[in-house]
DNA sequence: GATGAATGAGATTTCATTCAT
DNA sequence: TATGAATGAAATCTCATTCAT
């Protein structure tokens, strides 16, 4: 891992290619993989204990993934390519074509929706996590890239609108968003912590916290 | 809060020196195996990576070590038993021993303190992030003691104290917390993200963003 | 008793073809181990030197063996469930099965044969001596099992008629057994001591000695 | 180990003439190695270990032994010069003095002793049992000349006079020799395995069958 | 003489990867 | 494509031995 960006890329452009005649095997090889690095770390896990969950021979892991890092590549790819900017996107159109009122409306529109998603994709975002901590290059700038794009084209403008109707504090964009994530990101920190989490109390007290924090009085 | 006071490292090697019945080689093995541990992560680390830092022969960590694991565990024990609460002790007593007259200067004597702690000690909280990631639970379970110790003690009967006097808002201590925590560590990700950062900026705006947030207007 | 039949490494061979779940390179280890084992003994011998006899790369022990006393178990479980077994059932039913007249035609039956089994399987016997000595629990209760039930079976009732007849001396059975197995196993002794052998002296002598050791004068 | 004789011999000459100045610890030491060579093996036990035992530093064990084979045949020595000519001799002499009328008072005289001789010193038996094992040519020759020596000059002529007084059975005298070692060594064997002994019977039985053995009837 | 930390050579073991079937 | 035995490089770990105190 951490071997800089050029091998990521790659494995990155050319598997994004092949992505899409999967045998069934295949499929519960990046399955299996997604649970085990996202469970262990992507070290802690071996070739051996992938094909025994995905009930296939070592071999066949070796031959649609040219190594251990183009698997974790392939497990990434999709989430990086497909999910992660579809949330983006859906972070940025859906929860933004609407001309929000106001900013509590804004944000109910997005916690609720955001805090699922974690829940859905918590062991692909531990996993993501892991590769952040480690260093891992590739996924970093995948993961920028992904948010660059879409928060500058959709959330952005909205943003600005919001505060030019003097609804919104007139903080810069980006530490808006920042702050959008982290009050969000904090119910997968308590995740990550076994700490026993109510869904509906989180959304209620994050909803307050962002509306009161983000609100122009 | 004077400065270095709370710096991981300072208290890490007092720690060290403590241990007297450490010899120097040791204590070099115990250093080495923390910059590798928390710059490239544990398992990417190598015994005989840890010796050739440390200046030792590789038998050497496994005399005083039993494994590799074993070193960890020495490694972060003293960041979690000492070095951790000892951060969050100052934290609790030296920003909670005023009594705020309101949220904004509540919110001052936090933030940028905080900031500057997760600065000193970026390579033992990328290190304590890693292990909580692959499931630590040992690491997991001592940084919640750590917590709920001091911001029991501490931090909840100032909140409260706030809250009565009418000027934070009435959300659960635990949420406020958990909301100064997560915006706090929205710089340690950005960080992590090689994002480039601005101390200035970040205290300016995370300040602006929890005062807002945290005050009953 | 036919020649060779019960021959340790015979056996063993023979145990090794039906294990088909083993390929020619597993088996090559453990007749290697086999070899290296009772000739140097255990600790003595390492993966190395067993990969090199074998002809196969270190890892290859390992692939099938999941360490090196895991590896020492595959070596004396068919000695020790197959090998010995059958070695000492022919022991039992062909040398008991005729209904012998004197003491004298009953010690010529066993002597030969038991001498010259232990000039087959001295490697194996040694082997499992070293283990003995080494105090391993499994393989002193796998002999003790496999003795225990073919003596029973086959031999005491043998004993107890010759007995009867007034031939032999009115000793326990396990005790006749006992003596039986001592003086043949001096031969062994001989041999671990590098002492000269003559087989035909040995047969002679060793044969007058239980004759009239055993016989009811 | 099994390394030739010279490095035996050479130790073991050194060794017997600096055998006298022993400190406390060393004695302790001494003790402890014989505990665990012989309950473990030589090779399963670490020097480490025996410091352990001894209560004293492991350097403290290569400050009077040059190395751990040197301490095993400082751990022998004592053995091979003292406890066991001793007993040969007593076997030899003490045994033989009198001048036995018949068979059965000659094997009285040594069955019960040497039994007791076995308990008493179980832990070295078995100790050089295993040095024969792994083929430690110092122990075996020093073990045979222990052997031959006081064998010839006081056994063999008594076996002799009760063969000539037509007592004893015409077998040359180094089998009549090793029937009495193996007969006896049987109990040994019974020890090696567990198995239940009580020694009133087996004192009653060995007696019993050598007595007929090796009597001309 | 006694100590035990330090050494380094070597042993065991793991595991990503290859390749013949 | 699928398999899993085989590989070998590298990692972890052990331990007899040395040496400064």
């Amino acid at each position: 891992m951490a071997n800089g960006e050029n091998d990521f890329q790659e494995l990155y452009k050319e598997t994004l290619k092949k992505m899409d005649d999967l045998t069934d095997k295949q499929k519960q090889i990046l399955q299996a993989a997604l649970e085990l690095f996202s469970s262990q770390g992507f070290s802690e896990t071996s070739s051996a204990q992938i094909a025994e969950r995905a009930g296939v021979a070592v071999g066949s892991v070796y031959q649609r993934f040219q190594n251990k890092q183009a698997l974790l590549v392939a497990v990434l790819t999709p989430l990086l390519t497909q999910a992660l900017p579809q949330a983006v996107d859906e972070f940025g159109t859906t929860a933004f074509q609407h001309s929000f009122d106001d900013v509590e409306s804004f944000v109910d529109a997005i916690v609720p929706d955001r805090l699922r998603f974690i829940d859905k994709n918590y062991a692909a975002l531990k996993l993501m996590a892991d590769q952040i901590i480690v260093d891992d290059q590739g996924v970093i700038n995948q993961l920028k890239a992904a948010f660059t794009n879409q928060m500058s084209t959709n959330v952005v403008p909205n943003i600005k609108r919001l505060q030019k109707a003097g609804k919104m504090v007139d903080l810069p964009e980006d530490y808006i968003i920042q702050f959008l994530f982290t009050a969000i990101l904090g119910y997968f920190g308590k995740r990550l912590l076994n700490m026993p989490v109510n869904m509906t109390d989180e959304i209620k007290h994050i909803t307050a916290f962002l509306t009161n924090g983000l609100m122009k009085h």
